[in-house]
RNA sequence: GGAGAGAUGGCUGAGUGGCCGAUAGCGCCGGCUUGCUAAGCCGGUGUACUCCGCAAGGGGUACCGAGGGUUCGAAUCCCUCUCUCUCCGCCA
């Protein structure tokens, strides 16, 4: 959520950074209910303050005098529920106008409509050239039974799946790897709910406006399940205002992850790129409002998960999102793409987005800085490793002749010494 | 699931209708003091919105878990919800 009074000061900033981003929004039409909101709670504010006085006089008086006098406030008292009541209904829709107020992208963003037009800044490693026909990742499972889509359909629907053997040894290989690497980097290891409050969803921006794409448990109980540990993460200091010594505050934690797919249908339907459920392990970053502070972590977390990627040895690069393709809450989003042979081309294997003020506003998160002024936190976050799609690019890019996969050197700690999986190794 | 207790400022903890945005202690910040390992003394110390002011600053309003109600007036009374704790039951 954007301040309001920096609506107010630069409605034109505003307005250019929802039309990069093709998001309609009606920045006259906020400023407009702002401006009465406001004036309206003035004149609330002085009815309270002449009320407030009356009755002090009231409890001064001596007891003979006071019903006659309680009698007058009654009618002033009538009239100003009447505004109260109105003040509250035009202050909730303001509010729920400004939840979907986009975030003004940064300059760095490139203009574009849709992911077609982002830009690539940078690839790292060869797409390899096979001396043999390589098989996808489908072919692959079926070859070693690691992967059973038949069975995930039948017990849980389409786009869910099972793992099986060393496919379901080596997803947790991966993402124990990811986990401990960042550890390394001084990030706190966090495990975390993955059913949240509503309001956590749209504290990190998510809801309004996302609600297809998240599962949600019936009236019994009014929790949703997150797409990713983003969410319980950046909430984590909800409400709270940390002491500026406490910050970076560098989070790293490993959950299930669970997304509808609505919308996709017919996309990705072949084996296991798109799917409802996965394993994910992500990287949140709390600090100062300073915007060169942001954009250096941004750049860290880039680099965080290029270093997982180099270790695993998968080719990939890395795209600067253009407007039309970046979500509401961000300033600046850089999506990694690791090279699936399967696909001949990238896929989308990590988001890394700075969002300045934006989550933090909405979740209350702030700090008191070195003055001692409270401001308004800045958060970021991007993936380390995700799992399903990790485990296409690992075994479709690392198989042999025989469909048996070498694994990363990386991994062999974490897969009990092995330096290969599958049926002859 | 049953029975009970509770939720107040960074923390502990008073407050049962007007003198309470809220006693006190701790913590923290500033100052003073004393030669003795640290203590003492004095002062300050919530957040949000809003108005006035160039500013320093000042005024108003709201907030005592959340929402609603009673009342001229609510931290205090009533209702609903959320959460925490204790005991019993059940499950792991």
């Amino acid at each position: 959520m954007l301040d309001i009074k920096y609506i107010r000061a630069e409605p034109e900033a505003v307005k250019a950074g929802a039309a990069k981003k093709r998001i309609p929004c009606d920045v006259d039409a906020i400023l407009v209910l702002d401006k009465e909101v406001r004036e309206m709670g003035i004149a609330i504010d002085e009815m309270r303050n002449r009320q407030k006085t009356a009755s002090k006089k009231i409890g001064e008086a001596p007891a003979a005098d006071r019903p006659k006098l309680a009698e007058e406030q009654k009618r002033e008292k009538a009239s100003l529920q009447d505004s109260e009541k109105e003040h509250a209904a035009l202050q909730a829709r303001l509010q729920e106008m400004l939840l979907r107020v986009p975030n003004v992208p940064a300059p760095e963003v490139p203009e574009g409509r849709d992911d077609s037009e982002n830009v690539e800044v940078k690839r790292w490693g060869e797409p390899r050239k096979f001396d043999f026909e390589p098989r996808d990742h489908i072919a692959l499972g079926e070859l070693h039974d690691w992967i059973d889509v038949e069975r995930g359909a039948r017990i849980a629907g389409s786009r869910n799946y099972f793992l099986k053997g060393e496919l379901s040894l080596l997803e947790g290989a991966v993402m124990r790897f990811a986990l401990e690497r960042m550890v390394k980097k001084g990030f706190v290891p966090m495990s975390v709910p993955t059913l949240v409050r509503r309001e956590v969803m749209v504290g990190t921006g998510y809801f309004p406006g996302g609600e297809e794409q998240a599962y949600r448990c019936d009236e019994r109980d009014d929790l949703v399940l997150v797409g990713t540990a983003e969410v319980p993460v950046t909430a984590y200091h909800q409400d709270e205002i940390l002491d500026v010594k406490s910050l970076p505050r560098k989070y790293v934690a490993l959950s299930s992850c669970y997304r509808r797919e609505a919308g996709t249908y017919g996309k990705d339907t072949r084996g296991l790129y798109r799917v409802h459920q996965f394993q994910k392990v992500e990287q949140v970053v709390l600090d100062v409002a300073d915007p060169a502070v942001s954009l250096a972590h941004h750049h860290d977390i880039v680099r965080n998960a290029e270093d997982v990627l180099q270790a695993l040895e998968l080719p990939y690069r890395i795209v600067n999102v253009c407007g039309g393709d970046l979500g509401a809450p961000q300033i600046q989003k850089f999506d990694i793409e690791t090279w699936m042979p399967s696909r001949k081309g990238y896929g989308e294997t990590h988001s890394a987005s700075r969002f300045h003020e934006y989550q933090a506003r909405r979740l209350n998160l702030r700090y008191r800085d070195a003055q001692g002024t409270v401001r308004v936190c800045h958060t970021l976050n991007n993936t380390v490793a995700a799992s399903v799609r990790m485990l296409i690019a690992l075994i479709e890019n690392h198989q042999d002749r025989d469909g048996n996969v070498r694994l990363p050197k990386v991994l062999w700690p974490y897969m009990d010494g092995r330096e290969r999986i599958g049926k002859s190794s």
